[in-house]
RNA sequence: CGGGGUGUAGCGUAGCCCGGUAUCGCGCCACAUUUGGGAUGUGGAGGUCGUAGGUUCGAAUCCUGCCACCCCGACCA
């Protein structure tokens, strides 16, 4: 039915690719490990961002903008932080070429850098550099800063969108006087991630908190919310790391309190990034291709008209222009494509293909008998419905659709959040059902290895609202407190 | 970094084993007929065959080096 995209079913890695290029979402560019984000794509990522971006200046939150390079002796400074970081560096030498006489351009030894700089892979200890000259009281605190920015992790394989060595996002820092408020405040924003996942990209996430194994470098906690997929895999889809007092030594950030004393800073910082989008692509869309949910779809509503004559177009456009100008009025993005360059079946194929909620064709017919066709992507399904009201009815069915493609995702992880009481079934599900096993975990690093290891799953979070109940630890058969949720990530 | 694969028109490809200036489909352009689910016909444009060198009268084809990308693994907060 839809022009070469692969099956899901029959290759899930080939469908998500074919739907990021056939969507013109992105593709690859001339440098390896690189995306081009293409207009479509970006203009969803803009989206997020407007959404995430107004969510963290409502909790208090201010945009500043550091270095995208940082000099190699800032890293070594906080131990756990460098060792995370340093295999996947890009790391600037040189700040001259020349002509070699031949015609090449090479780089002109002779322009070495003292010290050489790294491009961020994340900002952390840039950020508390600075802090440092920005802190002396209790009266400073707390800084609440995030940053939009590019990062650069060396990875050795990339997919598009999910991990790329280049790739966009946000991260927030945050400075302050105690331990409590530095972890109200990430768990805050753990909140702000989960409530942006579940209600504007309709994707179900867990909230959790990570084994050390998988903890932030440099972090004292991790916490995380993770998303399943449509083939089983899980997602971490964001973090917040509470960073206790490590950054604050490591750069010397101390402060005044109220009593009088000198005491390091608390810190914070959290992240999400274009991964985002990966997520919402694999987590609702189908072999006809994307499938946003409405608040982040850049266009909510499309309109193809259907005519033989100018006159009938003429017909048509007179309506459909006080349509959209009703529409606009209501905040719906409306696109009216009545270009004679393509034929109608052409534009439907093709704004399924792109994931547009609501679609609406209107012929001469319809123009006769008052009414219009209606398509909902989500379902895919078609109506006749009348002209008169459609500025009631469409945003009922827009938030209808995004209810629809929240409950359809919900429902799936539900299923897919399976308990296992022994190895032997806990892989037996790995291979077979797939998604989250929740299984006792005797707690020790050790068996969290060995078990990622022999089965290529690791422990995504141990969630927040986790019953505590006694049990054996699948692996080793030592006595266990409560379940951790296993799966197979990207 | 290890294993495998691929580079030929915007995209996807045939040709390569067995050397003689490149095939087909989609797309693109023009015109006509069309327009309620990816139109049809006719005509047309588009190529340093990844790159550098070698063998040869002659190289997409054989040989050597290099580069790039993809897949699998290792790696990956």
């Amino acid at each position: 039915m839809s022009k070469g995209i692969t099956s899901k079913n029959e290759d899930y890695s080939q469908w998500y690719n074919d739907i990021v290029i056939k969507a013109d979402l992105a593709e690859h560019s001339a440098v390896k490990g690189c995306m081009v984000i293409k207009p479509y794509g970006y203009s969803i990522w803009e989206k997020m961002q407007a959404v995430l971006d107004q969510k963290f200046k409502d909790t208090g939150h201010s945009n500043a903008y550091f270095p995208l390079f940082i000099p190699k002796s800032f890293f070594s400074k906080e131990a756990s932080h460098v060792e995370g970081f340093a295999t996947e560096c890009a790391v600037v030498t040189h700040y001259r070429l020349k002509n070699d006489g031949n015609g090449n351009i090479i780089v002109d030894e002779t322009a070495k850098l003292e010290e050489e700089l790294i491009v961020r892979p994340t900002s952390e200890t840039i950020i508390w550099n600075t802090y440092k000259g920005w802190i002396q009281s209790y009266r400073d605190l707390p800084i609440l800063v995030n940053q939009w920015a590019n990062v650069v992790r060396w990875e050795m394989r990339t997919r598009l969108f999910l991990r790329t060595t280049e790739f966009l996002w946000q991260e927030g820092h945050t400075a302050h006087a105690t331990a409590e408020e530095a972890i109200a405040e990430t768990r805050q924003m753990l909140d702000v991630y989960a409530d942006f996942a579940e209600n504007w990209m309709g994707v179900p996430v867990v909230k959790g908190v990570k084994t050390p194994n998988e903890r932030f470098a440099g972090a004292l906690d991790t916490y995380c919310i993770e998303a399943l997929m449509q083939d089983g895999k899980a997602l971490q889809a964001g973090t917040s790391h509470f960073l206790g007092q490590n950054f604050a030594k490591a750069f010397d950030v101390k402060f005044t309190s109220k009593e009088g004393k000198l005491e390091h800073v608390w810190a914070s910082s959290w992240g999400v990034s274009t991964r985002l989008m990966g997520a919402l692509i694999m987590a609702h869309s189908d072999d006809a291709g994307l499938v946003l949910p409405p608040k982040l779809a850049p266009i909510q509503v499309v309109i193809v008209p259907i005519y033989k004559t100018d006159e009938e177009l003429n017909n048509i456009s007179a309506f459909v222009d006080t349509l959209i100008a009703k529409l606009k009025r209501l905040g719906i993005s409306v696109k009216y494509d009545d270009r004679d360059t393509q034929r109608p079946g052409f534009k439907f194929a093709e704004y399924e293909l792109k994931g547009v909620p609501v679609r609406l064709a209107i012929g001469a017919r319809d123009m006769e008998n008052g009414t219009v066709e209606l398509a909902r992507r989500d379902t895919r399904e078609k109506q006749t419905v009348n002209q008169e009201g459609l500025e009631i009815y469409i945003p009922q069915l827009l938030e209808d659709i995004q209810q629809n493609i929240y409950k359809k995702a919900f429902d799936f992880r539900a299923e897919h959040i399976t308990p296992a009481n022994s190895y032997e079934e806990f892989k037996e599900l790995l291979d077979g059902k797939a998604g989250f096993i929740s299984a006792h975990w005797d707690g020790t690093p050790e068996t969290e290895q060995k078990i990622k290891e022999e089965t290529k799953a690791t422990i995504r979070c141990v969630p927040l609202d986790n019953q505590q109940e006694d049990g054996v630890c699948i692996y080793s058969g030592k006595p266990s407190t409560q379940r951790v949720l296993f799966a197979r990530a990207y």
